[in-house]
DNA sequence: TCGTTTAATGGAATCGATTCCATGTATTAA
DNA sequence: TTAATACATGGAATCGATTCCATTAAACGA
């Protein structure tokens, strides 16, 4: 490959007039201008990003981790992410964790050796190591629809407390009064989707409902999952089902729903079932899902924004509001 | 940020022994590693990977293009690709093209300006620039179950002429004879899938079926693609329905049956439709998808296998038989 | 004992761009 | 006419690693 030396020399200028013809700085005279790019056409002469890179040390590389792609809600996440981030002339590296903190680690550490200038995190599994990694380098991270205990990292966050307890009042509100839930975290306050799990907790308290630990599921991802858990249900409530199921994730819901149906319980009859996400192949589910939309893009959006702005300090658009980003229940048939 | 000099002057060696030390080099004292390795620790140092790529002209990065992530069979087949990279060391750079060939254009300068190593290209729009690309650097692209039409490109494919003309065959000796053909592509010879569109206009010659241009579809991806479809067939064609619709992708297939079934239309009684991909979605629509299956991890796999090969010359295992290519023909309720 | 390997090490050169500095010429102001 | 700017340019220094080369010390063989 040609180097700007090279071109220097078959133009017959200096690397120094190359490089700012090449960056369209002005005192480049139209003589030499023409030289170099007839150089430039002879040789195919690109740039080594590289090198750019680093002398310039900015990579115009941000990094996006999702904890799993064939997820559709981080699919379109990752999808309204890059097309945000193209505008501004910005690459996008996408890492998934598949729950596993290593894999964080790694995403991270390209932080550290420069690979990218900043991230965002749509996704974490190890809070205190987010956190180490936010405190060193506060503008270059950001947190995405994550609980962020730390108010001195970034973040966009909605208020999923809220949306969880209007969801499952309207559970209780068609009669329901035996709850499974299901989150794809950890039953506890360190996990991601905890406020959910908060709002699940407090509402049962707020009606006195018993929750029975056999209902409880965690770390639960796929409609495989989700029919694993009918199959579980079924086999393990000898005569007492639940009324309602409330799951954190449309895939996990449909997986339920074929399994219930293909042993005979009607949804939403006999059981309802609330999804979350509202992904796009809910409403087409043999029963069209209740369920929880996220305002995907406006969050996308909002996150390359202010992590932009974080980044150059140059001043990008605030053009989304807080009605923007509120969580909407959607009512089809499943509950 | 910490650099290496400084690594050397406070350990109080030259700087080529801590690069040997990091490199693991022999030739590096006990005495020295230990000093070596406290200095590291105090100033929390990680050798920056730009300055590494530049001087090893090496990047360890792969870039991967898709057309679209939110379509499932490519968030399935880049979590397989991105799995089997990660193993090897390598990170993973997507790119979605959304059908347009500047975005293409964009993702394969990454190669000329060494921002990857080597690119998987699991969709083209403008063969000639991909040639060319590929010309120019023959180990390091691959096609990925894209047409193949110049021998001189790395390749994986699978054949879906043949897939495509056994599921025509199938739904013909059910007794449909009046065909709709919808594909993301366009409907001719320089299009992308125009294998499968091949096997359809031979199948139709074979079984002298005529063919209605109103029931031909181009550059159809979504379920919303399928809706649209769905009503533009019930609007135009008076009293004249198809019995049966190809299409190549599950998600337009969703969308035809949902809408045909809003219009009292029995699918598949009235109305066969096949899907394409078996996307994972596909056994839990409303009908059940007959679909066909693409063998993604096995084509991850093998893609993945032969670019490593022809960029390090290393020996990469080849363990993916052409069995493990093939594609099946899924039969559920649909069709 | 002396020549020959082997082990350790420091530092300059290199990868390919950008930017600063020095220098020179042309233009304008007074 | 002279001083002050503006315009153009070449090339060295720099970004942060790796690697080659030169040098020295220790171990080895005969």
């Amino acid at each position: 490959m040609a180097t700007i030396k090279e071109i220097a020399k078959k133009a017959g200028v200096g690397v120094g007039t190359v490089s700012r013809y090449l960056n369209d700085h002005p005192y480049v005279s139209e003589d030499k201008r023409k030289k170099i790019q007839a150089a430039i056409d002879e040789l195919d002469y690109t740039p080594s990003a590289i090198a750019t890179q680093l002398r310039s040390q900015s990579t115009k590389n941000i990094g996006v981790l999702v904890s799993r792609l064939a997820n559709p809600f981080f699919a379109e996440l990752f999808d309204a992410i890059e097309r945000k981030l193209n505008l501004y002339g910005y690459q996008v590296l996408v890492s998934q964790t598949h729950d596993d903190s290593a894999a964080e680690q790694r995403f991270l550490d390209q932080l550290k050796n420069h690979q990218v200038d900043g991230v965002i995190l749509a996704s974490v599994e190890n809070h205190e190591l987010v956190r180490s990694f936010a405190q060193a380098y506060p503008q270059k991270v950001i947190l995405l629809n994550e609980e962020n205990k730390y108010q001195d990292i970034q973040s966009v966050t909605l208020n999923h407390y809220q949306a969880t307890f209007d969801a499952l009042n309207y559970l209780f509100n068609q009669g329901n009064h035996h709850f499974v839930y299901i989150t794809g975290g950890n039953y506890d306050v360190k996990s991601h989707g905890y406020s959910r799990t908060k709002a699940f907790q407090d509402f049962a308290k707020q009606h006195q409902l018993s929750i029975n630990p056999d209902w409880i599921f965690s770390q639960k991802h796929t409609a495989a999952d989700g029919q694993e858990i009918a199959r579980n249900l079924i086999k393990n409530s000898k005569n007492t089902l639940p009324d309602a199921i409330f799951t954190n994730s449309d895939e996990v819901a449909i997986g339920l729903i074929d399994e219930l149906q293909k042993n005979n319980i009607s949804v939403p009859k006999d059981i309802a079932v609330m999804g979350y996400d509202d992904q796009p192949f809910a409403r087409f589910a043999a029963v069209p899902l209740t369920t929880i939309r996220q305002p995907i893009s406006a969050m996308a959006n909002k996150a390359v924004n202010i992590l932009l702005r974080s980044l150059t300090g140059q001043d990008v658009p605030e053009n989304i509001t807080n009605e923007d980003l509120k969580l909407k229940l959607i009512i089809r048939k499943s509950a």
